[in-house]
DNA sequence: TCAAAAAAGTTACAGCTCAAAGTATATAGG
DNA sequence: CCTATATACTTTGAGCTGTAACTTTTTTGA
């Protein structure tokens, strides 16, 4: 007989102390090189997809499109990103590496910090395996409310941004 | 052989998703109750705890001591919380549930959405300790960083929150 | 052809979040 | 007693985040 009440309560307390410790590193992040973690993961999917459309921005990294907007308005401020319209459809922007853009990818630490990755590391493979699937499906457990709403997401769009 | 790095980006790009899919869940229940997340955490925990510092919440809640002081001086603003300055030593301050605060709560929906909980909920036992675990696992990991630079916290303080 | 609908982005707004600096109070050591 | 340190909290400043409303451009259908 699980107990279901008292681990959902669990659930909600450790995704908490998850977002939470996120938000920390991202501001260790900072220190390290001037860059959030959000900022970062946007610079690398410019990086990895080439000149791309804020809307493919936003599914890549999985924010919204307002604020992808406002994340690119810093990183074209700083000039690490440049803003090119379209010329067929005028209505599309497409983002850009800068020079700087890509200089200063170059010396951005990891997203995980060190003993994270340390730890994680050290973990069996089928305990590294089995971490990632619960993870998999909180992930999509909590997605199901929204993928209702938007329900053919193009599976095969690329990935790869962290 | 374990393929690390590519088990790492994962573990990242499913954290973002979580915690996307958490502040989309807030923007839900605030429709539903006029209350975010947060706020509600806090003002759950004030009525768990009674009669409470600031700083007991903010461990409670896990959030910084700042973002409990911004969170409760909006739930102040609207009569849900008062603020009572202990008579002993000055510096503290206590929250309060007010007779509103008590009656909000009582409207508050579940902090994670039907569907999660109806998926959760199906799990076999086995399963809901699989994912727990390993919640708790990742969320430990993630925190090594910052426990050790406040190495000894009360470790039993009350986790009564959501 | 041309108005209506759709699509891509941006803006406005409100809340969350933290570190660091600031304020007020309390405690400890000389 | 009185200064130095510590504690409890608040303020400040900056970035993240989403929804809703808005602008511009394109597509669709009569």
């Amino acid at each position: 007989m699980p107990n279901s009440p008292q681990h959902l309560h669990d659930v909600l307390v450790h995704l908490r102390r998850i977002i939470r410790a996120t938000d920390l590193q991202s501001k260790r992040v900072v220190k390290a090189c001037g860059l959030t973690i959000p900022q970062i993961m946007v610079l690398r999917s410019i990086e990895a997809l080439g000149d791309v459309t804020v809307r493919k921005i936003s599914d890549s990294v999985s924010l919204s499109q307002a604020t992808v907007t406002t994340i690119l308005n810093r990183l074209e401020d700083r000039k690490y990103v440049e803003r090119v319209r379209a010329q067929k459809d005028k209505r599309i922007v497409n983002a850009r590496l800068t020079e700087s853009g890509l200089e200063i990818l170059k010396t951005t630490p990891p997203l995980l910090h060190e003993k994270f990755i340390d730890e994680f590391e050290s973990l069996e493979g089928w305990e590294q395996t089995q971490v990632l699937s619960s993870l998999q499906r909180i992930a999509m457990m909590m997605d199901a409310e929204n993928l209702d709403a938007a329900p053919l997401l193009d599976i095969n769009s690329p990935d790869s941004l962290a």
